[in-house]
DNA sequence: CGAGGAATTGACCGCCATCAATCATAGTGG
DNA sequence: CCACTATGATTGATGGCGGTCAATTCCTCG
């Protein structure tokens, strides 16, 4: 359950996040106009609805994804605890992407009429709202290389290895392991792969001690091998801001 | 050559741009350092440039791209005249990608320390800056779904068809021709195709009718065949700000 | 006119998609 | 407690889209 007060948010005392204002907090607090929950599956926005909250995901995963008529699907990147949604959603062109619940998921949510408030008055929020959206555009690149330049094999090794590091940022790691509700259905829609090739993957990296995927368990033995697979462009994360 | 005030910008009259108040519009004419030049070819920004400015693209193409170490490269999207270039470069993190240009490019420059001062006292204008780096996402995202989910022949249409409409907005295309400074290389490295196939892809279209391509020119002669061919889920464009 | 980049075409092949079937796991109702 | 069902994972067989190698042609430009 989400405390009632932002000041005593615990994901904000995680060191991943950035310190605000008290009086920058405030005003998050003051602007939220409480959580919503969602189980499993639902989806948070629709592709094409015209009006949206701004929501902070609070606890649980979740994906964004665009889908073609014909009901293929790409996801664009995963969304954690602390990520912002539904900025890029206008009155007038509609969200061009979804957002679906992997666990059950909890959001604070912010009415978007004030957001002028926001960058009206609080610049370091405005400033954090930009950056916020930045960062999202850099999963994407990201997620572009792999998908345009790497290997099946690189791919997976890639997308597992981001994973882990975010995750571990958020203290859902022990012992090397986390929960992990991403069917191999998901992964394989989000690095522009079948199915069926996607568990080969999975089934030869699993064989060679790699690390494990099962039961919606994630068990990393060998993150250097996973590095070395990945072709990795390493693109660190600073501290980043929590709205 | 860029006029030397901002108000009298040949660019902003364009209906695709959004009006500012003149307020705002005298602000980003004194913090408009002044405009640079770069030859085709050149790099605006290259991975891991640790100190860049901000940077309005004003005339000319450019390219966002990655590297992987081996040299793979994966463009991330096309810059156009009123992109919006640099926010994402961190003085601790570096550039995660680099900029380069397709033709000879001139640039508005804007020193990132004055960035400040723009979200404290013209929220509008920080909002417009949201605004274009949520804006870019968004292409990035089409171009993941293209790559991720398109076939070649879909993919080449989907993106001959988005350049198309862009360079309309600038009111680049005459008899529905336009000057295209890509080579089959940069498409190529775009939709994660290796150049073979791109050519051959682009020749069976060019046997269609569809559009020709030659010489640094696109002609495009069947935007209906176009749009079916990218089994295309459109996103339409409002009116962009332009700073 | 020569040189070098870009485009084009052919031959060959492999990664990965597709089709199909089986197995595992978990949840449900009788 | 055990069919029964649904979802997800796994494996085999087959084929095609698109990658790779190689050679030639075309353009552009000094």
């Amino acid at each position: 359950m989400a405390p009632t007060k932002c000041a005593t948010c615990p994901l904000r005392s995680r060191p991943l996040f950035k310190t605000n204002t008290d009086e920058e907090i405030a005003f998050i607090n003051e602007m939220r106009r409480g959580t919503l929950k969602f189980s499993a599956g639902a989806q948070i926005l629709s592709q094409g609805d015209d009006d949206s909250d701004l929501y902070t995901l609070y606890s649980g995963w979740a994906f964004r994804f665009k889908e073609l008529e014909d009901a293929r699907r790409q996801i664009l990147n995963i969304l954690m605890p602390g990520d912002f949604m539904g900025f890029h959603v206008s009155p007038h062109t509609g969200a061009p992407y979804g957002i679906e619940c992997l666990t059950e998921v909890e959001v604070c949510v912010f009415p978007k009429r004030k957001l002028w408030d926001l960058f009206r008055n609080h610049p370091g929020l405005a400033y954090d709202v930009t950056w916020l959206t930045a960062h999202e555009e850099g999963i994407v690149d990201d997620n572009l290389l792999s998908v345009g330049q790497r290997s099946g094999m690189e791919r997976v090794a890639t997308i597992v290895l981001a994973v882990y590091k975010r995750a571990r940022q958020l203290d859902l790691v022990q012992d090397n392991a986390l929960d992990f509700p991403l069917t191999q259905q998901h992964i394989a829609d989000m690095l522009g792969m079948s199915l069926i090739h996607t568990n080969r993957v999975l089934r030869r990296l699993h064989r060679d001690g790699v690390f494990t995927l099962a039961r919606k368990k994630l068990r990393v033995h060998d993150t250097s091998a996973l590095r070395s697979l990945a072709a990795w462009a390493e693109t660190p994360v600073p501290k980043r801001p929590l709205i």
